[in-house]
DNA sequence: ATGCACCCTGCATCAACTACAGGGTCAAGC
DNA sequence: GCTTGACCCTGTAGTTGATGCAGGGTGCAT
């Protein structure tokens, strides 16, 4: 199938599919009479891949290494455990953080009560820190 | 005060104090006689802002409005809530979607059982989008 | 005068794309 | 056989929010 095919079948940008194969993240497909790129089921497989992993926030580095595990089913699975569980992790770490962001987010918002923006509690919590409940970032 | 007491008295790295001057978000301050950037008290305060409000996930352009709104003290203080309002929808939005990712992943880690890459649960997982429970992303 | 901490400018790099410009290919329709 | 339009190609630059470095200047103490 040519590019926009691919691209259709998978979700992904025509641009974004040129740049996975740049990056060495897909292989590059065989070339028709006019130079244009042909994928089979097997460059689908592994877009789709790439892309439900991106879509679950793994890195492409993360994504390369998870690939040349299977590349090579002999290898042990307990790699791409560790780097789904890291990932895993990251993402408890990140939603705690937007927790109190928005906590502290809230309380913010909470006391505009219209005026101008001299005795604005918005702007004013914004520059001094200290307003701040919690320890965000 | 020079660059690097600025920088221990807010916390920012000194290249990102002058990457926030060059692009106008900082007035550019005056300079000594040995060219060393010679910065005041509502410097630093403006900093602060600026560092407090990238802490909590204000992108750069939506702190300009802010400090415009800031500069000028009879404006109207609805501009600067709606900006934090609309921030912190996006705040929730992220949470919620990061929530549902989460869900994914433990899903997906929970179902490694050790063995080789070719039997390997979470590659099968990542590779098939069907596999999974619900709509992340 | 020399060592050291600190400062300067300008440019390159990061992630993960996205967006062109400027051209080539291919099939359909007239 | 020629045009139209959809599709494709390469190569390069831009996005966000910094960070890092090379290569040089400043200022003060020893």
């Amino acid at each position: 199938m040519k590019i926009g095919e691919l691209s259709r079948a998978t979700g992904t940008n025509i641009e974004t599919i040129r740049y996975y194969e740049r990056i060495g993240l897909l292989p590059a497909p065989a070339r028709t009479a006019g130079n244009y790129r042909s994928y089979g089921d097997a460059h689908r497989a592994r877009l789709r891949f790439v892309r439900h992993s991106r879509e679950l926030g793994f890195t492409i580095e993360e994504i390369r290494s998870l690939l040349d595990l299977s590349d090579d089913p002999a290898r042990d699975c307990g790699e791409a455990d560790r780097i789904a569980t890291r990932h895993l992790n990251q993402v408890e770490a990140k939603i705690a953080q937007l927790t109190l962001l928005r906590d502290e987010l809230k309380r913010i918002v909470g006391r505009c009560r219209g005026g101008v923006a001299a005795d604005c509690r918005v702007i004013e919590a914004l520059g001094d820190h200290r307003h701040c409940e919690s320890a965000h970032i």
